[in-house]
DNA sequence: ATTACATTTCGCCATATGACCAAATATAGG
DNA sequence: CCTATATTTGGTCATATGGCGAAATGTAAT
């Protein structure tokens, strides 16, 4: 009940559901999810720690990148669960294609410079 | 997306997930999810209220008595899928197995005494 | 009308939550 | 080592949330 739980609770907030629905199928820097969302970075890297914490999203290290994508569909795992059936509702929703259509900018973006304008 | 984040904030707290799975296939009054869960009155109906605004259970009056029930599988409803999702869920579940136990206890129990005690 | 009863609403309180800024941390490059 | 960079962590603040008791409301019975 504690894991089912953590994950109903993750995705009780708008902009977590935004940001599992961007990194469905795909993954992305802090940064250009910072972009996407228009929220501070700290704020960003919190909300992203729930999902983790709560298994919605996986993340690998590659230097001091760090990239999350949606937790792997195939592990037997009560959260994707739930989360698979968000994404196919999302998938039907409006504000969803338009957040599609913003990363799918954001992705042409230099990641460096995006990254390094957020920085100072 | 409203709609979507209503029925996942509504499922974020766990007595109501609980609410949900007691009076899923069939309908309660207030008074035996109280006694299910050990709240007072006025919070059980306060939970009662969001799951019923976010369209996740239906009720009915009949005279003084107040029935709730999971809202109708057959009606195409995004917080209905995700309800649908989470019972599954729960129907592997320790504690909401034990949940229906006791609720087997409290069907048994005279529904006029549990309720007039509560009020007293 | 009065009393009884089932439930809802209101108000209060302690705790949780999401947003922000700043500092800390981890990694890379010179 | 120092500087640069990407991210995480800590602390603060305003607001939200879940729990409770008490009062209000809606319905029934006499």
């Amino acid at each position: 009940m504690r894991r089912l739980m953590a994950a109903l609770k993750a995705l009780a907030d708008e902009n977590r559901v935004r940001i599992l629905w961007a990194v469905e199928g795909r993954e992305l820097s802090v940064c250009q999810l910072v972009e996407l969302l228009g929220l501070a970075q700290s704020t960003v890297s919190k909300h992203l720690a729930i999902l983790h914490q709560a298994r919605l999203v996986e993340c690998r290290k590659e230097g001091r990148w760090v990239y999350y994508r949606a937790a792997d569909a195939n592990s037997p795992n009560e959260a994707r669960e739930i989360a698979a059936t968000v994404s196919r509702l999302l998938a039907a929703n409006r504000e969803a294609s338009e957040d599609s259509k913003r990363m799918e900018q954001i992705l042409k973006m230099d990641r460096n410079q995006l990254c390094r304008k957020q920085n100072q």
